[in-house]
DNA sequence: CTGAAAGCGCTTACAG
DNA sequence: CTGAAAGCGCTTACAG
């Protein structure tokens, strides 16, 4: 076993020159990957590579080079079940790359949130930071990164910002989408539940349904649109003003899951049958949105391949031979996925009488 | 703004001994906070620390020192709403130290995970590894960190092995606390459902409530003790089950939450009102428990504390003067809570008739 | 295609 | 209470 290395102490680069008879530069170049090894040397320290089960150690790599091989991912929790996937894409990307990540969990609204942004950075030197909302938007976060001189990719940020990375989906032409199969199945008087006004998707989402209605000559009664704020109990709320009225939506469209599922509770508690007497979509596709019956209708976010696309963005930027990136490859929009559950069906002929279509 | 330090590129080590007046090993002791440096030393080294921004880097003190500060989570994805509340309060307690955590997602029946683990503590060398379940009971995965030399603590593991770290709930005597709420609120028939054998709480949760069953002197009917395997659909088949009896049960006490709302769907689609007709209690306090209509009873596992524990109980065996542990501080069982909310509620009299009490 | 030297920014082991 | 020297394990910049 001796032959095998030092007994206790993982082989270093050293060790591994040494067996194989070339410099440690030489085996820099074929850890690396780098040009212009001869085939023949190349497979002689590969061979020792793995018969020393030599890895090289990031910490050396980072203090020597310019790469730390590590990202980190910046996310606020109660937005746990976003974050969840993201993770997920990111670290399995990650993994494929030989890099790995780093994660914290910041208040939105500390006080010394610049600070631990900074503090992060400059003790791991990541070489990239991935932004979940609403730390994406936050003016803050971003100016320590920017001071601290580390790439940082926004993921659903509000806004597009000339010269920062992003990666999102499209939130209104998915509304729309989701707003045009309630149409495709006769529903005419559908309601819409917002979200909060300083979130950038409730505006979005608010404006696809408004497009899909509009395209289809339906009326947008004031009254069936209603405010939430993204939690359950709007969702509630929302629902038994709806319910309340002398002429009901037949349909109802939340502005995200959880606010969909308060709508089912409300609904099912009022006696009314879902998809029967009313049918309901969210909005991300929230775990709980298969685990309630009927199971929601919704849109799934593309969370995962975001996070991918995040990922090697950062990596792409940190080559040595990183070319300019061009401005519209710096926003990237990803497609994302209609869920038909059951949740949604088509309109009963008898509830379709008074129509809306003018 | 040249005073403050190069330009461009942060301050070092040397840095700060230079303005300071001091060699970089006092500096070193005062970062480090060791003992035997005069008080107006330290002072006047932490006021240039202050002023240069100086923040020591982790690859240079992972590379000369015996610690990373970097401690590592293991998980495995379809775990998520477990990992989540584990995650923050592990990255709170890693930064109140000074440490960070580095994440990623394994999965537990990959052929070569134990070389992905090898690569990733050879490649970090993290100064110890939390792992969450079911990775926490995978032999390959401890194999490859004992060989690694590399501190680990399991949380919720199957079973206590002697002389490795553990942190956990005790879950058979939640399972028992929820069982006695349902007892004390009138109920006597109440069913049970399992989860998957291979599952270390479910054995444990089915225990507390046969213990609690037995204390009251009430019969365990096997009728009403269902097979599940902790996924929603399970409930709701277990569900249909239990209610087409000729005699049903008055309450459902489900091993973990997504069955429970699996009942709770199929309860309300077969019209029974939830408490009044059926209580149910599940297990876990899952985001979706309170996305429902009622909201379930529960328990809530100190899942956050209990990350922060096993991340304080590495940090203290990696230092220099840790003293030996004893075996009953390696096992670690933190409170927990009972949630009571709104599907649980009194036994309506009239149903109480047939008492099973003997 | 390959290598010798220097150095990244810290801690360790030792000396005083 | 403080410091000079060596070294951790790599990459960089350069030379051949």
């Amino acid at each position: 076993m001796a032959s095998l290395g030092k007994v206790g102490s993982a082989a270093t680069i050293n060790d591994v020159a040494d067996r194989s008879g070339v410099s440690i530069k030489t085996v820099s170049r074929v850890i690396n990957q780098e040009a212009g090894v001869h085939p023949l040397t190349r497979e002689r320290v590969l061979k020792v590579v793995a018969e020393l089960k030599y890895r090289p150690k990031l910490s050396a790599r980072s203090l020597a080079g310019a790469r730390s091989f590590l990202i980190g991912l910046l996310y606020y929790d109660p937005s746990a079940a976003f974050v969840g996937d993201v993770q997920q894409g990111a670290t399995l990307r990650c993994r494929e790359a030989g890099y790995h990540l780093v994660v914290e969990s910041l208040h939105n609204d500390a006080p010394d949130l610049a600070q631990q942004v900074t503090r992060m950075v400059s003790a791991l030197q990541p070489d990239g930071m991935i932004l979940t909302p609403p730390l994406c938007d936050n003016p803050a976060v971003l100016k320590a990164l920017r001071e601290n001189q580390t790439p940082y990719v926004l993921l659903s940020p509000a806004r597009n910002a000339k010269g920062i990375a992003s990666v999102r989906m499209d939130d209104a032409k998915a509304a729309e989408e989701i707003t045009n199969l309630l149409i495709s199945l006769g529903h005419e008087r559908i309601a819409f539940i917002k979200g909060p006004e300083d979130q950038a998707a409730s505006g979005l989402r608010y404006q696809g349904f408004l497009r899909a209605m509009k395209a289809h000559r339906l009326s947008v009664d004031q009254e069936f649109v209603c405010d939430g704020d993204f939690v359950f109990a709007s969702g509630v709320e929302a629902a038994h003003q709806l319910l309340s009225r002398r002429v009901r939506p037949t349909a109802v469209f939340a502005g995200n899951d959880d606010m969909a599922l308060g709508v089912l509770a409300a609904a099912q508690r009022l006696g009314l049958a879902v998809p029967g007497d009313l049918s309901i979509a969210g909005f991300d596709d929230s775990p709980a949105a298969s685990l309630v019956w009927p199971p929601l209708t919704t849109v799934r976010q593309p969370k995962n391949a975001m996070a991918r696309v995040a990922v090697e963005m950062l990596i792409a930027a940190n080559r040595t031979d990183a070319p300019e990136v061009a401005e519209d490859i710096l926003h990237r929009v990803l497609p994302h996925e209609l869920v038909v559950r059951d949740s949604t069906s088509r309109l009963k002929e008898k509830t379709n009488v008074q129509s809306k279509r003018r």
